[in-house]
DNA sequence: ACCTGAACACCGTTCAAGT
DNA sequence: ACCTGAACACCGTTCAAGT
């Protein structure tokens, strides 16, 4: 845990701040979302307060204020972060609109339920920064391809949406649950090997479960 | 709100304790529960803390700890409690499935829509209380009647499961967003005229979205 | 412009003490 | 058995002040 740092720098040109301005504001948006994620997959969800936030960045938690209105504005600039790696790299549009269903789903899902806190806080918070828009309007595009009407596609995408969603949370619940069953009583490495067993578990059922959906988007379309 | 009560009776053989124990507790987990409701039907989620619900029961915080270990309880006590009208009027078993399945799902939906509240710590919270197990149980048992294999039917489960909780989730989320968005600035008549026309929209909404997966269900089972 | 420091009005939870 | 009261170790947020 950083001190707030005490500035005893030898007084020089190269340290001396360049007229009025200040030489490098120490903190940015950029570097507080970033303490926040660290601070976030060390400690999990409820570890996310302004004073530890600030402890991180070696600053006070005052100083957090010029850069966010609230506490809340830290859980979606981190949200939507961690969502930047699955809206980086999105099926094209030549992409047939199923597999582009389905792995657009399962990037959001995979990014939601690879930490814990993101998927704690998704269900709390709702997702509207630019990645999180972009997931959502990857799945948007491929079901203007799917056929049926308009309302028929609005339906979809709810459901979809939803299902991305409440999948997430219920998955990250469903492992803390067992976590607290299992107690300490597991070496290390039965756990590893039962952990990425269950992970495969887990995956192969968000897929069956989208499967399910485009199965009854087809069924629609065809009546 | 409440004062703690100052016990001020006159002293007679009709208030004294009939000997050594207490005639009638004050507190009780009813109580509280009905209190923790009432508190958060009059001011919402983050209202809750255990002061406040020791106010509204006119009684000190750490008072509540006799009946409950955390906060957490208060919670999953709340939540199962307002899923108890869904739970008492479940479809009987001679129900057709499909019809079971979306009445039931209907039920659990709009228990946690009903109160904001509900929604916001369904999303936190897994539900585990009496009630709602005895409404996942409708739904499984219903889906027992669906065909299918084994797996088919799990994978439904999951998917009605998280559909329930994901709709709900986003639907409270955008009804706030809409009030944040609309602030102050409309007259109360439209505002009921329009509230109304939105919940209406919503349970559509819903109802489709669990079509679609019904739909998906048959169409799996056909192949 | 950017950060500190003090302050306010809260929290959940523990534990010893009363009755 | 059941409730109080004091206490501990926190919270988010505001605002004046420093540089």
């Amino acid at each position: 845990m950083a001190e707030p740092r005490d500035n005893q720098q030898p007084d020089s040109v190269f340290t001396r701040p360049p007229r009025g301005r200040r030489a490098q504001p120490a903190l940015s948006r950029e570097r507080i979302v970033a303490g926040t994620i660290a601070l976030l997959d060390r400690d999990g969800a409820p570890a996310l307060t302004m004073r530890k936030v600030a402890a991180e960045l070696g600053v006070h938690a005052t100083s957090l204020y010029w850069y966010v209105d609230r506490r809340e504005d830290l859980v979606d600039l981190a949200l939507d972060a961690v969502l930047a790696e699955a809206a980086a790299g999105l099926p094209g549009p030549d992409e047939p609109w199923e597999s582009a269903v389905k792995t657009t789903a399962r990037r959001f899902y995979t990014a939601l339920t690879d930490r814990a806190w993101a998927a704690e806080f998704a269900g709390v918070r709702p997702l509207l920064g630019p990645n999180a828009l972009a997931l959502s309007r990857r799945i948007i595009a491929a079901l203007a391809d799917s056929g049926g009407g308009d309302e028929d596609r609005a339906v979809a995408i709810r459901a979809l949406a939803n299902q991305i969603l409440g999948a997430a949370t219920t998955t990250v619940a469903m492992r803390a649950g067992a976590a607290a069953a299992r107690g300490g009583t597991d070496d290390a490495r039965a756990a590893a090997v039962s952990a990425s067993d269950a992970l495969a578990v887990e995956n192969a059922y968000f897929d069956q479960v989208i499967d399910l959906l485009l199965a009854g988007i087809r069924a629609r379309r065809a009546t």
